[in-house]
DNA sequence: CTGTTAGCGCTTTCAA
DNA sequence: TTGAAAGCGCTAACAG
């Protein structure tokens, strides 16, 4: 009961050969329709079931894909993830999840377990910006088994990844609030190592450029994306001499702990300082005071991670292929930036 | 370059035989310590990884586990994944994930394709309720595998759980509503086929009926958990021509459509109508308008699921365990339930 | 159309 | 302490 019938218990009852067996349920051509009838049919009787391991061992395939994220609980990778999912399971493939916590040795074991169990690809958002400096990770490129990046890359030549264009979204968000009728503008940064932060930084640069504002250093902060983060960054811009009256935070979380603060200190939202927010996370739209932010279409990211994915992993000639897909950010307008008394 | 090596290539190289280069990799104690120096030596210099397809064919174990969910990006489910990934992680054991956005065809080719994946466990939250009666759910027990459901589960003799208390919670969030002043409490409910559903759905009858108050028909409302099921129930429930003071939902994005409605009405929250949600979403503890939610400790609660596999799969005797986890829910007061002028 | 054989990479008796 | 050989379950090349 507990014993698992194979392709040899029912050629044994058939009295054929294995190797019969296994044409008939693999649809080969070079059988008999009543063969493969009979076969299909004792399969049935005896709840054959195909023992994908000993198919991955012989094939050197294991349908497996390893998705490699700092953390699986924030909505944004929660989301990319799902896309990934959806879209490589009506492949074949399942998704095997790993997560870091940010912490690079984590990042390098995982790496390595999934390549020892023989992955076929790798979909990762890094947490270390030098991760592919470390001896480990080169085993992916020896072993040439595909990589794909998704919204945290690293720069690497044959590389192929999807992000968001940051600083589009970097440039986008300035500008609305400049439009908006702000003039000094904040921002709050990230660990401005990993593209995705220094590209929105750049954005914001940019813009104020155009707009022939001065770029002011002491109103660019540098935190991590939690709302304690956020609040203390408020902190420090309104003990500036000449604090700011527009903020565009890379992180919701933070932008919410700003919101916060802002309000501890009776300052009028978004008539006194306009609000911008990152991820587009589930609770931007749902408060009262709904925070402006840029989505990022995770979902969306992660079916075309898996698509790129699935392209090199089917394509058969040696030509390597490099894909850098880049989505266009959507700038989500709500109350926190959106004065009543401006008509456009 | 592309190829890897092998046990017998350093086999090879050493002029020994794979069994011994076997033994050496594997600390085994019949081996001379400096032939076990030469192989891990050697295994180094020739960047030797082991091939765990191998492992698993031979053994018989993947050191995979599936886990099966409606869906990854709701919070509650990330965060369960993420206990069971740090727990499983730390153990040997690879993740994989299966969504089934409730659809009953899906629910089943996920297990069918984890079996056939050879999977040492399963762990899932239901979305069919009679989904173990289909005919192919029953291969995981003829398989012996071990099958641990979490939050939504089945009630299968020998099958172990890990839940939380929801009829306590349920009878929680109804008596700290009664203790508010509210007389007349409405509950929405979700599908009450699924345990968790009937049981908070219980404790709310039970303890409104043991504060001597009559259990009323109309007051309970059967929705999915939406905003906009929410909403629509309110409209329901202001429709009556007793309204209800207070609202217990069993979801917290019902309980935010219901706010909103309430809202859109003119309706005092909470001293009009006071309202609980459930499961401790995160936006529900940053509106300005804080609501109440029950928290079911989801990472924990993945973290014990994973640990209730690992015993069951280190059993090496034939008794059956059967393990049913039940934790405490903790209900979280925040202002949407909490009247300024009560003082405790 | 079907059988024979070999092999994917590893572990594990059984002998020596 | 080491070697020889079998086998996990499957597929594919080669014969017939």
């Amino acid at each position: 009961m507990g014993k698992k019938t194979t392709i040899y218990d029912i050629a044994k009852k058939l009295e054929i050969t294995a190797a019969t067996v296994s044409r008939a349920l693999n649809n080969s051509p070079k059988i008999s329709k009543k063969t493969r009838e009979l076969v299909l049919e004792t399969a049935k009787e005896m709840n054959y079931e195909q023992n994908k391991l000993a198919l991955a061992l012989k094939s050197g395939k294991s349908n497996n894909v390893g998705v490699i994220v700092p953390r699986i609980d924030s909505n944004f990778f929660a989301s990319v993830i799902r896309g990934i999912e959806e879209e490589l399971f009506a492949n074949g493939y399942h998704v095997i999840i790993c997560q870091t916590h940010n912490d690079e040795n984590i990042e390098i074991e995982n790496i390595n377990t999934l390549l020892n169990a023989q992955v076929d690809g790798v979909l990762m958002s890094i947490s270390n910006v030098d991760v592919y400096k470390n001896k480990s990770f080169n085993r992916i490129f020896k072993k040439q088994v595909p990589l794909i990046f998704f919204d945290r890359k690293a720069n690497i030549e044959g590389v192929s990844s999807v992000t968001i264009n940051d600083f589009e979204a970097g440039y986008k968000v300035t500008k609305h609030l400049i439009e908006q009728g702000c003039k000094k503008i904040a921002h709050l940064s990230g660990n401005i190592l990993l593209e995705i932060f220094n590209n929105r930084f750049l954005g914001y640069k940019q813009a104020i450029e155009d707009e022939g504002i001065e770029f002011n250093e002491d109103y660019v902060i540098r935190i991590n994306s939690t709302v304690e983060d956020g609040r203390n960054a408020v902190k420090k811009l309104l003990s500036l001499k000449n604090p700011p009256d527009g903020i565009f935070s890379s992180s919701d979380y933070a932008a919410l702990g700003a919101i916060q603060e802002l309000k501890a200190n009776n300052i009028k939202i978004p008539d006194d300082i306009s609000i911008v927010g990152f991820a587009n996370e589930p609770f931007t739209k749902f408060m009262e005071l709904s925070i402006s932010t840029v989505d990022q279409s995770p979902v969306e990211m992660g079916k075309i991670a898996a698509n790129v994915f699935l392209e090199q992993v089917n394509n058969t000639d040696k030509s390597k292929i490099e894909k850098k897909v880049v989505l266009t950010p959507e700038l989500l307008i709500r109350k926190s930036s959106l004065k009543k008394d401006i008509t456009k």
